[in-house]
DNA sequence: AGGCATACTTACATATATGTGGGTACTTAC
DNA sequence: GTAAGTACCCACATATATGTAAGTATGCCT
């Protein structure tokens, strides 16, 4: 254990390799990318996001919370009210990850191109 | 089934999905890292990426190749000789995969601060 | 001759991730 | 008064990811 004043992600160890796998977990960038430009609720996220569980959501934002990037507010209302919103520190990552989302997505019809299985490019 | 000029991660049958979950899975993203500034070899991309098994590199390296993103070269010697490539288009995907391991490297430190459980931030 | 390296593959076992259904305490709309 | 919405948690079951160990044909180094 030493102590380096950066991470190594080809380090095993190393606490960055755990971090950038929250954050490009199968839900963890979309939650990312989906609080990029607003604060929503746990439901708003739910149907923000196809196909995601109550259950995928809620550990979700623990594991993004407990690593400072999101920021949960509860109203302590009841019927409950919490809503969701990036830290600086995940504003920064969210930005990282969509400049790649964005990259794909807008350059699907080419890569779908590359594909060997490559029927007439249909996308969903 | 509707034919878009750009794909949708939030849409969960949006092949844009998969893309984005195969270049940020656990050992897509560091071998498109890896990839970034040179061609490696087998060995040596498992040297490089510490903790993955060949099962895995040979795996990844397979949807990597399937995605069009990484060319294998086989020279067809004995014992065997093949290299990894990026593709243009992995090199666009590799750069900012890059660039988000990029900041977390970098702010590792206050990354840490940020943690619940922070003890004296030591990185290994 | 013996041992290590190369780039995998396969079978088997295990770990981790994810889904499903049910429950909560209460409000609002129909 | 009945149904739906809210933000979850829990137990249980299953799916997917990953590790381990062994095998292959041959060259190179000692």
């Amino acid at each position: 254990m030493r102590n380096f004043s950066r991470g190594d992600v080809f380090a095993a160890a190393c606490p960055s390799r755990q971090i950038l796998q929250h954050v490009t977990s199968r839900w963890g960038g979309l939650v990312l990318i989906a609080l990029r430009e607003e604060t929503l609720r746990f439901a708003q996220l739910r149907r923000r996001i196809d196909g995601i569980s109550e259950r995928m959501l809620a550990q979700t934002l623990q594991v993004l919370e407990g690593d400072g990037l999101i920021l949960r507010k509860d109203y302590g209302e009841v019927p409950p009210r919490v809503d969701y919103t990036l830290t600086p520190a995940g504003r920064e990552i969210s930005a990282r990850v969509f400049a790649l989302s964005d990259w794909i997505e807008k350059n699907l019809p080419e890569l779908l191109a590359l594909t060997p299985d490559a029927a007439p490019q249909t996308v969903q």
